[in-house]
DNA sequence: TGTTATATGTCAATCGTTTGACATGTCAAT
DNA sequence: ATTGACATGTCAAACGATTGACATATAACA
């Protein structure tokens, strides 16, 4: 790879000069200027970022790390988050936390060591402690971890309330709610707060089943389903956490004869894509996926430039009826 | 960011000291040893990478350049690349070309400024010449652009002919391929070539469609599918040529009233997990997307190391048959 | 006593780029 | 003839870490 000192030469001009017209600083002639530029493009020149990071002490990286891309919800987070830090000039490192504590602090120490510009957390394993020793900015989702650390979730009690009180007011009388760890404090949890209080409220009977959100144990989910239906059958309403979720309690309820949405009413969470591919089209909360992702980097960039920034970020949720209910 | 000087300076020891316990090298007491260790715990300490690259003349960090994280193919193959990159060190940027040809040639040469020790090209807008100029390990997926670049693809004229064989081996006469852009020197194509061999070796009356495998498009999709069936209302066969694809296929003839497997036999490409949340679940070709990936990172791996390394490498594929046929 | 393994230190160069300070021109306008 | 804008050069320090060469010191062993 060529270096500045062999544009230099070549172009016979000084490191300097080069170094002035890559920067656009100072006088340079058009003359100097072309001559530099078509030496760089001869030698193919691209200047080394590495050694410019160090000296400017500014990576333009950041660093997402979420569960796992393979989930459509993460995807399409992943897919905006790249695409406006792009638009920015910066690049992004995506890690793959598979949900493993291990993997997931060594990530963050893996980040800091590459003195990324921030840290866009997506994925929870972890003691708020551990975040502590966190210097770069830091923004979370869907997880607040202290009162100076920004996160962003959707309004998740207003999704969780209105997916129960559409099921209600569809005429369930008895629903199910599948979520994901309660144990892992995700501002998620706050669907299920407000599924129970609705369900008590109105006298609803209901039933919360927790599961791990592995998109991959496909058996784990289909088990759920079919074991939910089994031991209730008299089921009539199912509030899932995700789309995919609600996929896997279509399958399961059309396996067990039962029909959509005549029988069982069905909605699901997020509205990703994958939602409007399956058969019925899934009735789903939606999330403002794109908005989440350009919030979060624009809180990075905030905190990195020393701006001032919101630290509670709620966004607005919305029931978007389709086939299931 | 505590420095290698501060960690010399709190611990009282000199700076070659740390490094050398940082890199295990030479002579170090046990006391020493430990009491760097802890130096660097109480200051957090945590190298520089970007000073240790720069040096060392190795980023450890790999470019992948894909169409569209979205694309369930692209997140389940980033999610393992990036997987097997962390199990061997590597970190990984992710680059969204969204098919646009000035971005992926934008993204090249920003990998090439950030010297990543290589690059996994998913996506193919670019001429040929374009990536002559690329001197770091390259590895194209699903395209061969020279005969000195690795590229990897599974084997589409064997996928597209069990697909085609499948369909006629159940008795369908009137067959629809719906494939991509067949501009794009993509190896994908010969899908469509093995389809048109056996159809017309067969003497299968069949119809072939492009489409621009925008997979955020959804209502392009919507749109073909229902065009299709209106034009070609005695269609009994349709091979899609990935899963999402199939699903939308499969949406449409319901809506058009057309029973699936009865009435019309689909099947996808790729296998994604996605082909399981559907209803009918998707019978299609599964493409070893976990061994692309892995095979795409050692093809890095080899050229980085100078290790000898095939450069045509083209995986089996299977069919895998479910509801829909 | 001398030898050797162990332990640590000093020093300087290197990776590729940026930047400020300063010097030295040329050329045109006053 | 003087001034000032323009153009380019030289030089050195800095970013943070690694590494080889070399010096020095202690402890253990023969």
């Amino acid at each position: 790879m060529a270096t500045i000192h062999d544009v230099a030469k070549i172009a016979n001009v000084s490191v300097t000069t080069v170094s002035r017209v890559l920067n656009n600083r100072g006088y340079i002639s058009e003359a100097t200027r072309a001559k530099v530029y078509k030496t760089m493009e001869e030698l193919n020149y691209q200047p080394n970022e590495i050694a410019r990071s160090l000296l400017r002490k500014q990576s333009n990286v950041i660093g997402l790390i979420i569960p796992n891309v393979s989930h459509p919800f993460f995807s399409e987070l992943t897919n905006y988050v790249e695409n406006y830090a792009y638009e920015q000039g910066f690049k992004m490192l995506l890690c793959n936390s598979q949900m493993d504590p291990v993997k997931e602090k060594d990530y963050i120490e893996m980040l800091k060591r590459n003195r990324v510009d921030g840290i866009i957390m997506g994925s929870h394993t972890l003691q708020v402690e551990e975040y502590k020793s966190l210097s770069s900015p830091i923004v979370t989702i869907d997880r607040q971890i202290s009162s100076d650390i920004p996160y962003i979730s959707s309004d998740n009690y207003a999704g969780g309330k209105l997916a129960a009180e559409m099921l209600i007011h569809k005429g369930c009388t008895k629903i199910a709610h599948i979520c994901g760890n309660l144990g892992l404090r995700m501002l998620s949890n706050r669907r299920t707060d407000a599924f129970q209080a609705v369900m008590s409220d109105k006298g609803v009977e209901s039933i919360i089943i927790q599961t791990d959100m592995n998109v991959f144990d496909q058996e784990q989910y289909e088990l759920i389903m079919q074991r939910l239906l089994e031991e209730h059958p008299d089921i009539d309403g199912i509030f899932a956490t995700s789309d995919i979720i609600a996929g896997y309690a279509v399958k399961a309820c059309t396996a067990a004869g039962r029909r959509i949405p005549d029988d069982v009413k069905i909605i699901g969470y997020d509205d990703v894509n994958a939602a409007r591919w399956m058969m019925p089209e899934i009735t789903t909360i939606k999330q403002p996926i794109k908005q989440i992702g350009q919030m979060a980097f624009d809180l990075i960039m905030k905190q990195m430039n020393a701006e001032p920034f919101e630290v509670d970020n709620i966004l607005p949720v919305s029931l978007i009826e389709r086939a299931t209910t």
